[in-house]
DNA sequence: ATGCGTTAAAATATCGATATTATTTCCAAT
DNA sequence: ATTGGAAATAATATCGATATTTTAACGCAT
C-alpha cells in the first residue's frame, strides 16, 4: 500500500500524475457512470433526464402535482415517456407516486432534510471504512487523480456573486463517489449515490447563494490525505464534519407545502 | 425505560400483553404496510403483487428476459400495466431495465449474495443501535408483540418435511422491522425493508427445503430480550450471528444464467 | 471457413383514443 | 348555515395500433 504525506499540499506529484492519466492511469469505468450526460436517446431517457433536473434544480417545487397532461403539453414528449420517467423517478425519491392518483415531486421538510444527512452520515462512514479497507493501489489513483481534477475548476463561475459550476458539481460528486468506490458492497454504493443526489436537490432548493467562505478545497485535501495515509478514523472524523457543516449551513427555508 | 429480564422466557407476561393488545396497545400504522395484501386493486397493483410474488418465488428464474407479450398472455393483463409494474419491481431491485431493451429478472450469484448479507449486516447493526437508543414504551411493545405473534406459528406448514407458511414469513418480516423501528430515519427503514425482501427471495431461490434444525425461537427470544434490556452491544452482536448462520446456511446452488 | 454488411424478424417504445376512477360542484334537505 | 349526496368535471389507468429500435439471419466477399 502507498504511504505519502500531504499529496495534495504542493500539488507537484499531482502534475504528474495528471499527466500519467493520459498513458497509464485510466479512468475506472465503475465511476463513468456519474458523469451522466444523458443515458441514451431514447424520448423516455430525455423526459428522464429533463424532469430529474427540473426537480433537483426546483422548478418543479416541492409537492407539486405532476399532472400528466400538464407535462406532456410543457415538455413535448407522449405521455407514455412521461409516465415511465416519472416511474424511473420514483425508484430515485424524486417523485412520489399516489396509488391511484398519479404523481408528485417528493416533498421536502426541515426534518426530512435531518433524516437525509443523518442516514447519509451513517451509510458514508460505512462505506469509507470499507473503502479504506478494501482499496487498492488503482483505487488511491483514482481519488488523487479525482481530487485533483476537481480542485482544478472553481466553485463557482464567477468571484463575486455564486453562480453554480456545473463542471464543479461533476467532478465534486465524481470525488466523493471516488472515495468509497472500493467498498465492497454495489448495493451501498448504489444508496450513497441516491443520497448524495438527494443532498444535491436540498442544496439547489435552499437556494445557497453565497457559499461558505471557508476553504472546501482545503476540507477535500485534508480527506484525501487521510483516505491515502489509510487513516479510517480521521477520515471518516473529517468527512463528518465536512457533512455536518455544510449540512447546517443549508437549513434555510424550506417551503414543504404541498401544492397543486 | 422499561427494563424486563427474560420476557420471552416463560410467556406468562405476555399472554397479558397479546390480551392488551385487543384493547389498549394497537397496532402501529408504520408497520401495518408490511402486511402487504395487494394494495389497491388497480391492474397495475395486481400485476406488481402477482409478478413481485412469482420473481420472489424464483417461477421467474433469475436473469430471465421479460418479454412484454410474453407477460401479456401469460398473466392477461394488458401491456401497460405489465410495463408499469416492471417499472415499480426496478426500484425493489427484483428487476433490472436494460436500456432500451426492455426488463429481465434482476440476477443473482454467489457475489451478489455475500454483497446483500454484507449490507444488511451494516444497515442493520445501526439501525439497530439506533432504534433502540431512541425507541420509546410503545416500541418496545411492538417488539414484543411481534416476537410473541412470531412464536406462535410453526415456521413450516407440516412436522416432517419443510413447507413454507406464509403467516410466518409476515411475522418473522413484522418482527424483524419491528426491532429497528424506532430507528429516526425512514430512509434507512426503507433500505432495510427492501434488503430484507432481497434476502427472502435469495431463500426461496436456494430452495432450502429442509430448514435448520437450530431453534430460531430461541434466538429472536434472545433478541428480543437484549433489545428490551436497552443492550445495543449484545443485541447487535445476536442479531449479526443470526443473520451470519442463516447466510452461511443458504448459499446453496445458485443459477446465476442469463437465459432468454 | 471466417468476417462483414445487408436485410428480415422480433421486441420495445410511443402514440392517440377510450374506459375508470377520483375530485369537485352544486343543489336539496335538515 | 351546514351537511349529504348526486351529477359534472378532470385526471389517471388502460387498451390497441403504429413507429423505432434491436436482434437474428442470411449471403457475399475475402
Amino acid at each position: 500500500m502507498m504511504h505519502r504525506k500531504s499529496v495534495l499540499g504542493t500539488g507537484i506529484e499531482l502534475d504528474e500524475l495528471a499527466q500519467k492519466n493520459d498513458t497509464a492511469i485510466q479512468d475506472d469505468p465503475a465511476l463513468a457512470q456519474y458523469e451522466d450526460p444523458s443515458g441514451s436517446s431514447s424520448i423516455t431517457s430525455q423526459a428522464y433526464t429533463r424532469l430529474r433536473a427540473d426537480i433537483m434544480s426546483g422548478v418543479l417545487t416541492p409537492g407539486k402535482k405532476l399532472k400528466i397532461e400538464e407535462l406532456r403539453s410543457l415538455y413535448d414528449f407522449g405521455s407514455s415517456p412521461i409516465r415511465e420517467a416519472l416511474s424511473m423517478l420514483t425508484s430515485d425519491l424524486f417523485v412520489e407516486r399516489i396509488d391511484q392518483r398519479g404523481f408528485r415531486v417528493a416533498d421536502v421538510s426541515e426534518k426530512e432534510f435531518d433524516e437525509l444527512l443523518r442516514t447519509r452520515r451513517w451509510l458514508e462512514e460505512r462505506a469509507l471504512r470499507e473503502s479504506i479497507a478494501h482499496g487498492d493501489s488503482n483505487w488511491e489513483e483514482q481519488v488523487v487523480l479525482s481530487a485533483y481534477r476537481l480542485s482544478r475548476v472553481p466553485r463557482s463561475q464567477t468571484d463575486d456573486h455564486f453562480v453554480a459550476n456545473e463542471e464543479w458539481e461533476i467532478r465534486h460528486k465524481h470525488f466523493h463517489m471516488a472515495l468509497i468506490a472500493a467498498c465492497p458492497s454495489s448495493i451501498m454504493l448504489k444508496f450513497c449515490d441516491q443520497l448524495y443526489d438527494q443532498n444535491v436537490r436540498y442544496r439547489h432548493l435552499s437556494g445557497s447563494k453565497a457559499y461558505p467562505s471557508r476553504d472546501i478545497n482545503a476540507e477535500h485535501n485534508a480527506i484525501t490525505d487521510a483516505v491515502l495515509e489509510r487513516n479510517a478514523d480521521l477520515a471518516v472524523e473529517l468527512l463528518m464534519s465536512h457533512y455536518a457543516t455544510t449540512g447546517n449551513f443549508l437549513k434555510a427555508k424550506l417551503t414543504p407545502k404541498t401544492k397543486a
